[in-house]
RNA sequence: GGGCCAUUAGCUCAGUUGGCAGAGCACCUGACUUUUAAUCAGGUUGUCGGAGGUUCGAAUCCUCCAUGGCUCACCA
């Protein structure tokens, strides 16, 4: 399993034994810091000639004789270290040069500028905290191949500085999104990741078995139904952040594991979620990102509400050209897509085939943040439907860059119409769509007890993030995206 | 799963019509007490992804395999 060690690795492991016969610690146990990098780079002015105790990796050493240079890096950035024969002597002096790039340091010092104007910290005693035995990539090009980069992310985070900052940027949304919605006096809650039955979203599940119940389990694949079923014991609004799993293609906006926000709140419908949705957006990226204009692969997005609300159907006859309103039967349908170039797969309704069609030749229309309403009632089974037209649902996508980032509705809170819609499904399902939802009894039990009206909203995390840190790849935004399992030859 | 591309030193990459496997960084030795991709002098580093084949000769051409990337299909 482990790979050969090449000679890098094996000087270094001869050097941590020399350690130990030295008697010198290379695994320390605590080391006291005052101050990060960024402080002492931040604050000079205040800090010059002050002693400052640090911590960190060393990146960068560069040695003229009997005085060296050294980048020390810590969460914050890097500072640089004066390191002198006179200020440490002559024996430490030596084992500083014996250090090795990447071996973690423990600094004491006082900050001052170099005659070039570089903030510095003059060393006056260091301790190697940890001995590094693998040598980092190399400093100047840095680590690009994208295998070992999320394989082993923490050397991306060391050697990238940007992708650390766009994790902290990850943090600091999800962080803002929970403070917005509480104090709009939502209630975060926690449902399970495990259910007998997968509900809440068209999708295939991953199935796992508990030994003592004797029983398979899914990993959820949207908390929906719970998230309902809490509205029906009188939380009025509530909100989940957490993980879905979806046993389903990958691509680049695709992990088998993803973080969603879910929302539902009593009393309210699509048109409050479509307000929540587009508030919450752009002061998610005014409050992180200090704009809610922004640029996402060359492209300016402005997230200024409110955003454009357009029905799929006005959708399809603005972008396709073809006009879903003038009929309502299969075969027109299928007609209609035909003539603008779209060849849904047989024996679909009227609905999903104006669905193909929008998917087709619409979404990727879609650039600035735009609500596409009404979704039809066939792809919408916990959504409801409209009174004046029920082709129709209440139901909205919200699209940025082509790419949908929420899903809402006013929930479906007829439990034998969400029957009658389940069983429609189930009949999908056995005519071989494995996709199509499951029955829920149990969520029926619960609507038949009462549902106030709801609307409900998802929000996909990682993709908003995609959005509002320029990432191109879902990847990029996941700590450790699911990879193939590393091969041993 | 299909198509396209890639795999050469620890890292980033060159390698011409098939003719002794290279550069920079890293590493080692030496010089250098304000450098910052430090500099200067010298040095080490390879199963050229793997297995076959063609050839006097293969990193280079052919076949198969492995791994990865991009892309299409499915999906959020």
């Amino acid at each position: 399993m482990l790979e050969d060690m090449n000679e890098l690795m094996l000087q270094r492991r001869e050097k941590l034994s020399q350690l130990r016969e030295e008697r010198k610690k290379a695994f320390a146990e605590k080391y006291e810091v005052t101050h990060h990098a960024a402080e002492v780079e931040n604050n000079f002015e205040e800090l010059e000639e002050k002693e400052v105790k640090l911590a960190g990796r060393l990146m960068a050493i560069r040695t003229h004789g009997k005085a060296s240079f050294a980048d020390l890096m810590d969460m914050t950035g890097k500072v640089q270290l004066y390191v002198k024969q006179n200020n440490i002597g002559e024996e430490r002096y030596e084992f500083f040069q014996d250090l090795d790039l990447g071996d973690l340091v423990g600094i004491t010092g006082t900050v001052f500028k170099t005659n070039r104007g570089q903030v510095s910290i003059r060393v006056s005693s260091f301790e190697l905290l940890t001995k590094s035995l693998r040598p980092l990539p190399e400093k100047f090009h840095g680590l690009k191949d994208k295998d070992i980069r999320y394989r082993q992310r923490y050397l991306d985070l060391i050697v990238n500085p940007d992708v650390k900052e766009t994790f902290v940027i990850r943090s600091k949304i999800i962080k803002e999104m929970r403070r917005y919605l509480e104090e709009k006096g939502f209630l975060e809650v926690e449902t399970p990741m495990m259910h007998p039955i997968a509900g809440g979203a068209t999708a295939r599940p991953f199935v796992t078995h508990h030994n003592t119940l004797d029983m398979d389990l899914y990993l959820r694949i949207a908390p929906e139904l719970y998230l309902k079923k809490l509205i029906v014991g009188g939380f009025e609004k509530v909100f989940e952040i957490n993980r879905n799993f979806r046993n389903e293609g990958m691509s680049y906006k695709h992990n088998p594991e993803f973080t969603t926000m879910e929302l539902y709140q009593a009393q309210a419908d699509y048109h409050d979620m479509m307000e929540l949705t587009e508030n919450l957006v752009s002061h998610l990226a005014a409050e992180v990102l200090g704009t809610d204009t922004l640029e996402y692969e060359g492209t300016e997005l402005d997230f200024t509400t409110p955003w454009t609300r357009i029905t799929m159907v006005e959708a399809v006859k603005k972008y396709a050209d073809v006009d879903f309103s003038e009929f309502d039967t299969a075969e027109e349908a299928y007609e209609a897509a035909a003539s603008v170039g779209v060849k849904p797969e047989e024996g679909l309704s009227y609905g999903e085939v104006l669905n193909e069609v929008f998917e087709e030749r619409v979404e990727d229309k879609l650039i600035q943040p735009t609500f596409i309403m009404d979704y039809p009632i066939e792809v919408s089974p916990l959504a409801q439907k409209i009174e004046d037209d029920p082709r129709f649902t209440y139901r909205f996508e919200a699209f940025v860059y082509g790419r949908e980032i929420a899903n809402a509705f006013s929930e479906l809170n007829d439990p034998e119409e969400q029957k009658r819609r389940f069983e429609k499904q189930v009949e999908m399902r056995e005519a071989g769509d494995e996709e199509a939802q499951m029955m829920d009894y149990d969520f029926i039990r619960a609507l038949e007890y009462g549902m106030p009206p709801t609307g409900g909203l998802g929000i996909g995390i990682d993709r908003l993030i995609m959005l509002l840190t320029d990432s191109s790849s879902i990847r990029d935004v996941i700590l450790f995206p699911t990879m193939r399992p590393e091969s041993n030859e």
